[in-house]
This record gives structure tokens, C-alpha cells and sequence, in this order.
DNA sequence: TTACTTATTGTAAATCATACAATATTTATT
DNA sequence: AATAAATATTGTATGATTTACAATAAGTAA
């Protein structure tokens, strides 16, 4: 170095959270993103993210300011990577640290507030150019929402809370762009506790399905072997 | 709020980077710590990190900020997690990005240097108390690598180039502290491009094993299964 | 040459994965 | 009411993989 750093220059950086949520309707899994009414990249689509306040803790910041922007509250969040590039943000160096969660769409009323304009949901493989390196960050987000579909019990934040088993096969075949055997999904399927209830599908121009729940408590004792899906 | 924020308050903050850097040495997984020379948490032991400059890039502000403390280079590094609590640096808000790499110990040599005092290989089972909140930034990396060691052939990156397949067994078996059974292991290692030498271990009391080497380009060509231990 | 120690390979049983086939249960149609 | 159509659900045979353990091989040390 040429000139001496003093350790206030040190002090002169942002950070950011971006909440990337997921969501699972019409067979299609889903992100929430909104559309910028501010600069910089006004009128852009975004994953929901602002600056964080310099006393505010991480997870708190990424609750409030999915809050804000998009009146979601009460969704647990799970961190993903950070990205750092120093020109990443036009305004100054700006570190974003990256959260994710799953959500059933239809337990929550999305109403876009603050600088969002607007907010909608749009199918992970259908994801339009978005502001800063959002389509970085939601890239590498749904590589790792992948690893964790596989190795946790997650699957079932996105489903109804009562659901066919087929629906919870297309989920995974949509998320993994794949097919599945019916009969051997549900062999997988004995190692998660799943409680069978006594109704069934409504509605349906067939032969209705029987409806399942997932088993949290029984999953979290352990008994059962660990999930393990290796799609 | 009860006061606007400008936007110049976001920009007050600093953030740093921490590098656990790997080995594996008489039979033990080793994290590589300094001893801190300077306050704050003079004289405690530390993941090796420190402050990204403004205009650096965080891969680049980790393989700096390694080669100042340590005297390690050109070490491929994988991001872990972020740290972030409000309290967790005493001299402002720091936020850290904290990276990991694995090496073989026995191909570096560590010198501490700048504010760095000392260096020292630490079995990662018996880490002491570290400086900031590092024990814990330690401890969910360990697991960040382990997840990795069962999922990608970065073992390979531990061992020596030559190794034997005993070698092998006894790292997964102490990083997962399990025992596996030797048949059955080498079974496991089928899906694996290892290459058979035409040597042996030297200076043993008993039948030398042979040495093997990984064969990374037939895994990239990828013409076998994807690595899997299910450890 | 023999005992000893560890390396390496083999085997049988149990478990799991896979590809289908068969049966069951409902709605829709005659 | 009987039958067709559609999908749900269960079963089965084959092969692959895992597991536990045994057997054999190949060195060192006396």
C-alpha cells in the first residue's frame, strides 16, 4: 500500500440482506420478487433485500425488511452465501448476505410497501433479468434450497399442510427437473413420518387421493432413519 | 425510527475475513491458528483474518490477508458463513465472511508474520477458547466441511499425493468420529478414480501397504458415480 | 523357518433400488 | 345399474448394494 489506511477507512462500508422466498403453486416452484420503485434500477425486478441498520442484528434486519417490503412476517430464515464484489452496488461497497426461506404461498397475503412497487411470484425457471447481481444470487440460493430439499424435511414448508402423496412427488420433480416412479417414490417415502389422514382429495374428476401430514414431532425424536432423498 | 436515516449512516461499517485453513497430520484434522499481537484479544489465539480493504474483493481479501498472517499463497479457498452480530467486534460493527481451504500440511511452510505473534496446528477437537466469536464461526465450519467431505472428493486435498487406502479410512474415521469397517470401506471407493502405484509405505513393521494416488481428471471427465460416503 | 502383523480379497445374508405389473377405488358415461 | 376411464395404491421379481465376518496374502522380525 502507498498511503497509510487508518482504520476509519476501514469504516465506510454498507451491508445488505436479501430474502429470497420460495414458494410452491400450480406445480411450479416460485420466488417472490418485487419490483423496485427507487434508484438505482428503478423499475427493475428484485429479490426483496435493503441495508441494514448499523445497530441491527442480521436475522432481524432480513425479518424486517421482508416485513416492509413485502408484508410477509413470522417466516423463519436460513442464511445462504454472501456476495461482496466491490462494484457490485453503484452507491458504495455494499456486502449482501443472503437468506432464504420456504413458505406456503397461500398461508400469507403478499402486499408490496415502502420503495416496492409492486410484488409477484414468478417460477424459478422463469426469472426475468433482475437488479444488481440478484440473478447471481438467486442462482447459487436455489443450487443450495436444492442440497437442503434432499437432506431435510423441508419440502413440507412449501406443500399444504394436508397434501397427496403425488403432490409431494411433483414437487420434487419439479425442483430436480425430473421423473420419478410412483411406486418407488413411495418407498423412499417409509423413512418420513407421515401421518395418513381420514380424507381424501375433493373435486378431483377421478379416483381422489388420500391426504397426508407431515410428522414434525415424530422426525424431530428421530426414531426414523435420517431423510435422505439423493435426487 | 424516531430520527430519518441518511444514507451516509449505512456506510459506517467494516467487514473482514477469516480463513480456517485444514490439514491432517499424525492421524488428526488440524485447523491452522495464529496468536493475536494486537488488540483487541491481544495474546488470544485466532481463526487468521482481518479487515477487507475498501476497494478489495473478498476472495482476493482472503488469500491477502492468509498470505500476511501466515505466509500461506495460492490456496484455493470455499466460502463458509457469515457472522454478524451487532456486539461481535468491540471496535465497531464488523461483519465477517469467513472462508475455508484444505491443505497438506507437510507441502507449506507457516510463518507468522505482521500482527500475527505466533501460528500453530490445532487438532480441532481440542481448539481453545479463540478471540471474537471465532469458536463459534470454527465450529459451524467443521460442519460446513464435513457435509463437503461426504458429498465431494476434497479428502484428497488433506492426504499426501501418495497415500494408502488405510490412510484414507482413518481420516474419514476420525473426522466423523466413527470406525468403519476395512472391507466394506474399500468397497465404498469403487465409485472413486484412485490409481494404484507401483510402490509401497516404507519403513513398517509389518506387510507394507500399497500407495495410491486420486485421479482428478478422470472425476471431472466424470464417467463414474458422483461421489457419495453417507457417512 | 516360523510367528506375527497388517493388507487385501472373498462370501453369504440382508437390505435396498428398479422396473414393471396387478389391483383398488373413485368419477363419468351409457 | 353396468361399464368405461382415470388415477391411486400395492405387489413382485430381479438385480445391485450394504453389511458382517471370514479367509487368504504378503510383508517384518526373530
Amino acid at each position: 500500500m502507498l498511503y497509510k489506511i487508518e482504520l476509519t477507512d476501514f469504516f465506510t462500508s454498507a451491508f445488505s440482506v436479501d430474502c429470497m422466498i420460495f414458494g410452491y403453486e400450480e406445480g411450479q416452484l416460485k420466488v417472490l420478487l418485487i419490483e423496485r420503485g427507487v434508484e438505482p434500477f428503478n423499475h427493475y425486478w428484485a429479490i426483496p433485500g435493503d441495508l441494514v441498520y448499523p445497530n441491527e442484528d442480521l436475522p432481524d434486519a432480513a425479518s424486517r425488511i421482508l416485513l416492509e417490503l413485502t408484508g410477509l412476517a413470522d417466516v423463519p430464515m436460513h442464511q445462504s452465501k454472501s456476495f461482496g464484489a466491490p462494484n457490485r452496488h453503484p452507491q458504495g461497497r455494499v456486502i449482501t448476505i443472503s437468506y432464504f426461506a420456504l413458505i406456503r404461498i397461500s398461508d400469507f397475503e403478499i402486499k408490496a410497501s415502502s420503495w416496492a412497487e409492486k410484488a409477484m411470484w414468478v417460477a424459478v425457471n422463469d426469472v426475468p433479468q433482475l437488479a444488481f447481481d440478484h440473478n447471481l444470487i438467486l442462482e447459487s440460493t436455489y443450487e443450495i434450497l436444492k442440497q437442503k430439499l434432499n437432506a431435510d424435511p423441508i419440502c413440507f414448508d412449501l406443500l399444504p399442510e394436508k397434501f397427496t402423496l403425488m403432490e409431494l412427488q411433483q414437487l420434487y420433480e419439479y425442483a430436480f427437473n425430473t421423473t420419478l416412479d410412483k411406486a418407488n417414490f413411495r418407498k423412499k417415502l417409509k423413512s418420513i413420518p407421515l401421518i395418513q389422514l381420514n380424507e381424501s382429495q375433493q373435486n378431483v374428476k377421478h379416483r381422489p387421493a388420500k391426504l397426508f401430514k407431515y410428522d414434525a414431532s415424530a422426525y424431530i425424536s428421530g426414531k426414523h432413519d435420517s431423510f435422505q432423498f439423493n435426487l
